[in-house]
RNA sequence: GGACGUGUGGCCUAGUGGAUCAGGGCGGGAGGUUCCUAACCUCCAGAGCGUGGGUUCGAAUCCCGCCACGUCCGCCA
């Protein structure tokens, strides 16, 4: 409904414009501030000021009277306040919100005819994740889930780097060592914490070990490197030995946020293929191409790049970025657009993979990357190779522990008899405490840098997820109770006119504007604007709560009915929301 | 050294040109429950948006310099 608002707005504005013989390239609509009774507003007389030769709140009196309301559904008064053309909205527009919002799906925009690949996380099968990647699958899950809300045909990619050094290097140190010669038990029972023993084993042995043995060892390792650019059958199936397992693990752990594929698409495709020489063939073809220090590299300083792209090791494999420039132009091929969440590291990288594909001559247009800064310790980077940091599963666990422990204590004075089961308070926990972590990171700007606190983190007070997902519960609380007492309530047919209080309205507006947030976060690419949303949200509906009942004995039948629906609109807006946030939304708390 | 990014009350954060209060939260202080869950709400104190210039009728928002912090600058990924 806001949606169809701001194109009534927009088509009124510039039809006033267009009759008083102005410009029409900047109509100026904005968003009224909080204290504003508008749902929309216009700011164009500011800019037109000079060209009419009046001042400003004149300028906007002018274009007011030339809108007349009467043309349009949704806009019941275009009004002049100082240099602003206010638009408040009609009743129409409410009813229509209300009725709209009635419907489970609300939130999710119409369909459209293309489809989207969306990679994310793609962490190197080496080791448990841990926190300083959480933010690649957190955000990136989001970023999908909002495309997709957005109605866009999304898939959601892993890309497996299977092919590099970092795999032949695991993939010896697995053949070679045996549990006998890992001097520590695995932190947890899961293949990837075990496995990652042999990593961290074989990294140490190259750093420290005896001279001729890292020699040989180097040789084992270039030995596979080699087979698996050769296609060699057996090479990939030793390698994906520990590749799949590995995986297999990481993907419970990000699972548990959670965070899931449709596919794990393997660089190792893209040498096997024949793509990945393809591209070799055409890079070397290329102006910028380059043979120095028996290499083949790319010199992309013509293009505001000063570091070469080195393609073509002197041995004559590729490297990452050749197979991942194939792989982008397999997304290509198979997608209308392509999204990729990655890592402040990777910056440089991302410059270098757009330059050369559009130099490959592809539409880079397709192409959009949202880069994320790293989640940090307060005493330093983590890393999977030193076995530093916080792995994400120890993050969960005690998220969830401590939100148990709140469920519990909460539990004796709770006024509520609504009998919490233990299943109910392992739920709400889990619920609750991934909910907290995930709310956390997806509501600030990727592109600030986070400093993970235990306490920060899992704060379940004010600006939480647990303040918007008790909103959620509240409104299930009402609704069952109403039901409880009430037999089928048909809520289909109701008088929006009787939600007449400031807080009725002001909630309503909020829950109108919920399918513009997701058009926004989806063209910008930045669920955080959602979590914005479900603050504000969560506000309005509290204020609500507070001052009108729904459910007491002397609210009349009619207006009942009339907040039973708007309580419906207002759970469907918030449960979505959190929906594309990734953060569960509980029934009860 | 270069490239890119970030810099908003004690702490965390929203806001990327406009509405004479820069919005929230935490922490601090004072209150609120005969009512649909107090993981809630109300009130008080607290910043002029790193810094110096510039553009503009108007700048936290745009431009330039400087400072601080982060990331990157491998024939690693």
């Amino acid at each position: 409904m806001f949606i169809a608002v701001r194109e009534e707005v927009e088509a009124a504005v510039e039809d006033a414009l267009t009759a008083l013989d102005l410009p029409t390239d900047d109509l100026g609509i904005e968003e009224p501030p909080e204290d504003v009774e508008a749902v929309l507003a216009s700011s164009v007389a500011y800019r037109l000021a000079g060209e009419v030769g009046a001042p400003p709140p004149e300028v906007a009196a002018d274009i007011a009277a030339e809108i007349d309301a009467s043309d349009y559904g949704y806009v019941a008064e275009a009004v002049p306040q100082g240099a602003y053309v206010n638009f408040l909205p009609s009743d129409r527009f409410f009813a229509d919100t209300l009725g709209e919002a009635q419907n489970d799906g609300y939130g999710r925009l119409e369909p459209k005819d293309t489809s989207v690949v969306v990679e994310h996380t793609s962490a190197n099968p080496t080791g448990p994740v841990h926190v300083g990647r959480a933010r690649n699958p957190i955000v990136g899950d989001a970023v999908a889930n909002v495309i997709d809300y957005a109605g866009y045909d999304v898939s959601r990619h892993y890309y497996v780097n299977d092919a590099g050094r970092q795999m032949a290097v695991f993939t010896w140190a697995y053949e070679t060592f045996d549990e006998a010669d890992l001097e520590e038990a695995p932190e947890r029972d899961r293949i990837e914490y075990d496995l990652v023993r042999y990593y961290r084993k074989g990294n140490a042995f190259l750093e420290e070990g005896d001279t001729d043995e890292v020699e040989a060892a180097e040789a084992e390792i270039e030995s596979i490197m080699q087979g698996l650019e050769a296609g060699d059958e057996e090479t990939y199936e030793r390698v994906s030995e520990v590749v799949d397992q590995v995986l297999g693990g990481m993907r419970e752990c990000l699972g548990r946020l959670p965070a899931e594929f449709d596919r794990f698409v393997k660089e190792t495709k893209f040498m096997f293929d024949g793509s990945t020489d393809d591209v070799v063939d055409r890079l070397q073809d290329l102006d910028e191409a380059v043979y120095e220090e028996d290499a083949w590299q790319l010199d992309l300083e013509a293009h505001g790049i000063d570091k070469n792209l080195v393609f073509l090791r002197s041995d004559g494999t590729s490297l990452y970025p050749t197979r991942d420039l194939a792989h982008h132009e397999w997304k290509f091929e198979n997608y209308d657009r392509a999204v990729t969440v990655l890592g402040e590291d990777h910056n440089l990288q991302a410059e270098q993979l757009r330059t050369t594909l559009d130099l490959l001559g592809n539409d880079t247009d397709q192409l959009e990357q949202v880069l994320y800064s790293y989640v940090n310790l307060p005493e330093g980077k983590m890393s999977t190779r030193e076995g530093t940091g916080v792995d994400l599963d120890d993050l969960l666990d005690e998220a969830v522990a401590r939100a148990r422990k709140e469920v519990e204590t909460r539990l004796d004075d709770r006024i509520r008899d609504d009998e919490l089961d233990e299943d109910d308070v392992e739920r709400i926990a889990r619920q609750v405490g991934i909910g907290a972590v995930r709310y956390d990171i997806v509501s600030k700007q990727p592109s600030k840098a986070i400093t993970f606190e235990w306490d920060r983190a899992l704060d379940f007070e004010a600006q939480s997820a647990p303040y918007v997902q008790y909103v959620h519960a509240r409104c299930c609380g009402i609704l069952s109770e109403a039901a409880r007492d009430d037999e089928a309530d048909d809520l289909s047919d109701v008088d929006a006119d009787r939600l007449d209080t400031e807080y009725e309205r002001d909630l309503l507006r909020a829950v109108a504007r919920f399918p513009a947030v997701i058009e926004e976060a989806a063209d910008d690419l930045k669920p955080h604007v959602v979590a914005t949303y479900t603050r504000t949200l969560a506000e309005r509906f509290n204020a609500f709560y507070r001052e009108c009942p729904v459910l007491s004995d002397d609210v009349d039948p009619e207006l009942r009915d009339a907040r039973l629906a708007l309580v419906t609109a207002a759970k469907h807006s918030v449960g979505n929301a959190l929906d594309v946030l990734g953060v569960e939304a509980p029934d009860s708390m």
